[in-house]
DNA sequence: ACCTGTTTACAACCTC
DNA sequence: GAGGTTGTAAACAGGT
C-alpha cells in the first residue's frame, strides 16, 4: 500500500516523530499507534494532515445533548459546563485553564503559549501542515491537531446536537471538548471558526427566538448542503457547497457595485432572516416554521415534522452503531464526479442515522423542525464501495464502542448519562471531556486500529 | 470591553 | 499553471 505508506511517512516525517516522543512521556496524547490511517490512500488530508491522528473521532462520546439553560439554547454544553451548574459556555479561556484542562497536556508547555505564536513558531491550530522550512519542534505535541478541517469540526458539532443547530460558543466548545488540542491558541482558530461560518454557504445563521435572549443566532447546516462528508470521512470535502441565491448575490454585487462594501446589508441571509420589524421574525410562529420546511423538499408539514422528530426521526448523524446502518439508495445531491475514487479517495458511503427521541421545548419546535430538514439527516443513509459507516479510517464514529453508542443513542438526553463513562475510567468533574474519551477508546478497543 | 459576524487579503496545498 | 479549498490575519461593524 503505497498509500499508506505515503501518509505515514508524511506523518511520522513531520509531526508525527516529534509527537510520539513527548506522547509517551507525557499524560493524554492521541494514540499513536492507532495512526493506523489505512485507507488514506494518496487522499491529502486537510492541507496535508497536519498532526498524526488517530483515524476518528468518537462523535456520539460527547455529544451532551442536555439543555445548557444559562445560555438558553438547546445545544451542545460541555461536561463541564453541565457539572457546573451551567455556566454558560462563554468564557471560555477562564474557564477551560482554571478547570485543570490543564492536566490534559502542557497547554502552554515547551513554548507552545496559547495565545501568540511568537515568531517561528509552528504552533498555530492549522499550520502545522505548512512549516516549509523544517524546524525542528519545540512545543509540546502532546495533542496532535486533528486532520479534520474547520469545517468539518463545525459540521460535527452542529450534526452531533439534537437539535441541528449550535451557537457559535457551543461550537467552540464542542470543539476545545472533543480536541485538547485546540484548548490552546483560541483566539487564532476561533477566529477561523467565525470566518467559516461566514464565509461558507453551507453554515447559515438562525435567528434566536425571543423567549432565548442571548449572544449571536444559532448556526446550521444549510439545507441543500447534502452530505458533505458523506462518507463519514470528515476531512476535506470534495467540492464546496455553493447556495445558489448567494452565489448570485456575490457575482451581482461584484459586477454592480464597484465598492463591495455598499451593496451588502441589504439582503440577510439568515435562514429566517428579518422582514418585520421590531424584534424580526421568530422562527417558532408557524409562519416560519413553514418557512423552514419549505427549504427542504421532503419536508412538507411542520407539524408532521415536529412528530417525525418526537418520534426519534430527527437523526443524529454521529456515531451510529453498526447495527442500525441502512442501505437505502438516493440520488445524490452533488453529484461528484467520480474520479477515479479508488486511487484518490477513500470509497464513499453514507453516514447512518438514529433515533433520538426528545422532549420539546419552547424553542424545541424549530429545533425539531431544523432537525428534519436536512437531508442528510434523513434516514437516506447508503453505502458506497466497500466502506461501511463505521469503518471508514477517518470516521467520527467508528471508534465509539457498541455499547457506548447503544447507550448514547437508545436512551434520551442526559448529561450524567453521556459523561457518565465511569466505564472508560472518566471522571466528569475532572473535566475529562470527549477528548479524553476519544484517547481513552483508542487506547482501549483494539478493534479500532484493525482496519 | 468583549463577543459575534462579515469581509478582504494572502498563503499553502491540492486537483485538474 | 489555473483554479479551488482551506487556514490565518486583520479590519471593521453591530450588539450586549
Ligand atoms: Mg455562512
Amino acid at each position: 500500500m503505497p498509500p499508506l505508506k505515503l501518509y505515514a511517512d508524511a506523518a511520522v516525517s513531520s509531526a508525527m516523530s516529534p509527537a510520539m516522543s513527548s506522547a509517551s512521556a507525557m499524560a493524554p496524547s492521541y494514540s499513536m499507534s492507532s495512526m493506523s490511517c489505512v485507507a488514506m490512500n494518496s487522499m491529502s488530508s486537510p492541507q496535508g494532515a497536519a498532526a498524526a491522528f488517530g483515524p476518528g473521532l468518537p462523535m456520539g462520546s460527547m455529544a451532551s445533548v442536555n439543555n445548557c439553560m444559562a445560555s438558553s439554547s438547546m445545544g451542545y454544553s460541555s461536561p463541564m459546563t453541565g457539572m457546573s451548574s451551567c455556566m454558560s459556555s462563554m468564557r471560555l479561556e477562564s474557564t477551560m485553564s482554571s478547570m485543570g484542562y490543564s492536566n490534559l497536556g502542557p497547554v502552554t508547555s515547551l513554548g507552545g503559549r496559547p495565545g501568540e505564536p511568537g515568531p517561528g513558531e509552528p504552533v498555530s491550530p492549522n499550520s502545522l501542515q505548512r512549516r516549509g522550512g523544517e524546524k525542528p519542534y519545540r512545543r509540546s505535541y502532546t495533542h496532535a491537531k486533528p486532520p479534520y478541517s474547520y469545517i468539518s469540526l463545525i459540521t460535527m458539532a452542529i450534526q452531533n446536537c439534537p437539535a441541528k443547530m449550535l451557537t457559535l460558543s457551543e461550537i467552540y466548545q464542542f470543539i476545545m471538548d472533543l480536541f485538547p488540542f485546540y484548548r490552546q491558541n483560541q483566539q487564532r482558530w476561533q477566529n477561523s471558526i467565525r470566518h467559516s461560518l461566514s464565509f461558507n454557504d453551507c453554515f447559515v445563521k438562525v435567528p434566536r427566538t425571543p423567549d432565548k435572549p442571548g449572544k449571536g443566532s444559532f448556526w446550521t447546516l444549510h439545507p441543500e448542503s447534502g452530505n458533505m462528508f458523506e462518507n463519514g470521512c470528515y476531512l476535506r470535502r470534495q467540492k464546496r457547497f455553493k447556495d445558489e441565491k448567494k452565489e448570485q448575490q456575490r457575482t451581482t454585487t461584484k459586477s454592480t457595485s464597484p465598492h463591495p462594501a455598499d451593496a451588502k446589508k441589504e439582503v440577510g441571509d439568515d435562514l429566517v432572516h428579518k422582514h418585520g420589524h421590531g424584534h424580526g421574525p421568530h422562527v417558532h410562529d408557524k409562519e416560519h416554521l413553514g418557512m423552514l420546511s419549505s427549504m427542504h423538499p421532503k419536508v412538507e408539514d411542520p407539524m408532521t415534522l415536529l412528530s417525525h422528530a418526537a418520534a426519534g426521526v430527527g437523526a443524529d448523524l454521529c456515531g451510529l452503531p453498526q447495527q442500525l446502518q441502512h442501505h437505502h439508495q438516493q440520488p445524490q445531491h452533488h453529484q461528484q464526479p467520480q474520479h477515479h475514487q479508488l486511487q484518490q479517495q477513500p470509497p464513499q458511503h453514507h453516514q447512518a442515522q438514529h433515533h433520538q427521541p426528545q422532549h420539546h421545548q419552547p424553542q424545541d419546535d424549530m429545533a425539531a423542525v431544523m432537525a428534519a430538514r436536512h437531508p442528510n439527516l434523513l434516514p437516506d443513509y447508503q453505502l458506497k464501495q466497500e466502506y461501511a459507516a463505521t469503518s471508514h479510517p477517518f470516521s467520527i464514529t467508528r471508534l465509539l464502542p457498541a455499547e457506548s453508542k447503544a447507550d448514547f443513542y437508545g436512551k434520551p438526553p442526559d448529561l450524567k448519562l453521556q459523561y457518565d463513562m465511569a466505564q472508560y475510567g472518566y471522571n466528569p468533574h475532572a473535566s475529562l471531556g470527549p477528548a479524553d474519551s476519544y484517547y481513552h477508546y483508542h487506547h482501549s478497543s483494539p478493534s479500532t486500529t484493525a482496519l
